[in-house]
DNA sequence: GAAATCTGTTAACATTTGTTATCGTTTAAA
DNA sequence: TTTAAACGATAACAAATGTTAACAGATTTC
């Protein structure tokens, strides 16, 4: 448990017993590569830490077509947020790509947090920043740059991403075809 | 300050004293309809709420386009909320669409909020989560579902908007052109 | 280690969506 | 009130991107 322990050090005023006791309170989980860790339509009850490994976030669409939403990586938090927040089923699929260690932090801790905590709160709203602005980028990404921008500025969110992940799924949280992002790469310059 | 003052007790435990010390730090501006609210590269340190009117958020991206990345409504909170946090400068244009009144919250009253409200942590928690759903939900639209389904849904989150604002930001908000918005309009079931 | 699956590239073609221009109509400004 | 600007629909055409299929190399599985 150091990897979160440091991350929410670095975040917050935190004592060691106050770790102590919120970790005391979360277990840690492997995964298999290729795994499942949370499917779609359970209602998700657990947000995840990941001590090493890969996981994406799926959707399939009204055809079944399947879209890769967000990779997240070491020492990052990862869940179907919204659908924890509101307690309602969830949109997305979470699958390892990679064999993966996670803590897994159940409902009951982080409410047991935002009560207990001294800064339990201000983590609350440090991550919920911190995703905000990450959402935020993709926004403006989506909107305001072309594809083959947005392809070679995924290595600044996502560092070695195309030694971890097969390209398709990078072409498909970009937004674009297989095809496609493969003929982007051998265009001039 | 009667609608901030609501919508605030209905996200935290506030006392009317903390109310009054917390909305004394603001003031109330009125825009004119088209005046720029907040201009992009300005480092933003304000935050609004909107008592009445209407409020767009647009990106000019590389080639000097103008894009249409959000609409802010009555009772609502908006602001460049990345910039504000990152304190650099702004990625957005703020634009009041209607003769539009808010509240003016400076960055000074947010931080006195974090540290003198029993609940201010909890409140920046809650808004930054509300608006993290947000995003998701845009997100997960642009993913999997088509022009069509959008253009269907958008009035779920911003009701009325048809009658208040031309049909071509809504296009740009949509990520579509103008004229494909008009096509689809006109395409059966 | 052989077979099956996965992966990435390329070509040909189809579809979606964008661009430009025109034209009434409505809305705003002088 | 008159004039100008903005707006939305439509048509013709162009560009971007998707789809399908074939193939070769890698990776995984048994």
């Amino acid at each position: 448990m150091e990897q979160i322990k440091q991350v929410m050090q670095q975040m917050i005023d935190v004592s060691e017993e106050e770790l102590t006791s919120f970790l005391n309170q979360a277990i840690i989980r492997t995964f298999k590569k290729q795994e499942i860790v949370s499917q779609q339509n359970a209602i998700p009850n657990e947000i995840f830490f990941i001590n090493k490994g890969i996981i994406r976030v799926l959707i399939s669409d009204n055809e079944g077509n399947e879209h890769t939403i967000h990779f997240a990586l070491e020492n990052q938090f990862i869940a179907d947020y919204s659908s924890f927040i509101k307690k309602e089923k969830s949109m997305y699929t979470l699958q390892a790509l990679e064999e993966t260690q996670v803590v897994v932090l159940p409902r009951s801790a982080i409410d047991w947090g935002y009560t207990n905590l001294k800064e339990g709160q201000k983590m609350g709203r440090l991550i919920a920043e911190f995703y905000f602005i990450y959402q935020d980028n993709r926004i403006m990404n989506r909107y305001a740059r072309t594809p083959k921008e947005r392809y070679h500025n995924i290595t600044k969110v996502f560092p070695n991403i195309h030694n971890r992940v097969p390209q398709h799924m990078i072409a498909s949280y970009l937004g674009i075809s297989p095809v496609h992002l493969s003929r982007l790469k051998n265009q001039s310059e």
